[in-house]
DNA sequence: GGAAAAATCACATAAATATGTTAAAATGTC
DNA sequence: GACATTTTAACATATTTATGTGATTTTTCC
């Protein structure tokens, strides 16, 4: 038996869903509630399996909802229904550890095979949803990898570098004299084609070179 | 009608995978391939739907296959398939601009409806895939934003310290005397708790401060 | 209107950094 | 062994940065 809660303001759309878990084998709504004021007591309380939790509240909106479930409870299932498909809404309730997102369109079975494989361990989303997700992906991290051949004791003084050492400290770090550490230093400045310290030490960060 | 290409070494594995999606109505297999050595001119020749793709195969492995095809053609919905659940896999794949990803243990019955949620805009994933993608998002950006009350005007120049700016570069950037730089500067170095150029580069990107 | 915070500027000095030139070992490669 | 690269190092010098101690003007806020 699956067990649910329900987050939703909308009453009609609260008792419809209401009706169709409890209408179903295997399922059942222990309880909702129409705004996520006192959503951590209620968790504790009723400790779901799984929770539906509308996006937009008046009070405690579902987001903030959600962070506070996530504060006390790591284990429960959490998934987000909206109206629409707002890319900022995605992410941050992926962030803050939603299992799926699914818009309130979802028809009636699919959204309890949504509820069952959430219980199962997946993330369920709604095909628009799971395409801004994976653009999401593709975006973030666009490692560009650019080599500068950095030699292997270049590398080590770079990071020494952004780890904010002086060069007296360098050399009293690698042994080796202050006038060697300038020599590397000038070598590295020039394969990163920098000037300065500081603009070494943005583009070790920029270019995720350590 | 979902017309599919498939990529995968195992010569048992191919025909089963075959059988099974030409046996079932509304799919075709149109090719299937041992490897990617060839796989940008494939594609462009047979212009499936979707394309099954193996991560460990000899040669031109799935990875880099999918690197390829991403490369001719971005509307093919790919979906990787692999033995094991390696996360460092799974991101790259992500990355690369993969549809979604699979076990091979998959059951034949849900094979068919992930192929066709992929067609659809699914991002259709094998549930302990999904949650380690959830993972990813919570741990990429812990955004600790940790609030150094920097001032307006001390943000800005820390953004042009950030951009490699010299004080003297600085002062005439915001027509201002290099000594009001100093003061700017010097209570930056306050508020951050550094005191070094180089220090407060890298801090403003260790903290996402700009 | 007055207190607090922010932004402006000046002068001085020690320390650190950037740049140039040069060159001897050590290491690796064909 | 010859060659290239890397690592090491010294010396010189101009520039930049860090730090201190003031002080004046704006802005903000109660």
């Amino acid at each position: 038996m699956i067990r649910v809660v329900i987050y939703e303001d909308n009453p009609q759309f609260r008792e419809g869903l209401t009706m169709l878990i409890n209408g179903s084998d295997g399922f059942s709504v222990l309880a909702s509630y129409k705004n996520c004021n006192n959503v951590a007591e209620e968790v504790e309380k009723w400790s779901p399996d799984v929770i539906l939790m509308d996006i937009n509240m008046p009070g405690t909106d579902g987001l903030e909802g959600l962070k506070k479930i996530r504060e006390v409870n790591t284990e429960v299932k959490v998934l987000m229904l909206t109206v629409f498909d707002d890319n900022k809404n995605v992410f941050e309730a992926l962030r803050n550890g939603a299992n799926g997102y699914l818009l309130k369109k979802t028809p009636p079975a699919k959204l309890l095979e949504y509820i069952q494989d959430a219980t199962l361990g997946g993330a369920p989303m709604t095909s628009s949803i799971a395409t801004q997700v994976l653009k999401m992906f593709q975006v973030i991290p666009q490692s560009k990898n650019q080599d500068y051949c950095l030699s292997e004791r270049e590398t080590e003084v770079l990071q020494l570098l952004v780890d904010g050492f002086s060069y007296k400290m360098i050399a009293s770090e690698l042994f080796i004299a202050i006038d060697t550490v300038r020599s590397h230093i000038k070598k590295i400045y020039e394969k990163l084609h920098v000037n300065s310290k500081s603009e070494a030490v943005a583009k070790a960060f920029k270019d995720k070179l350590l």
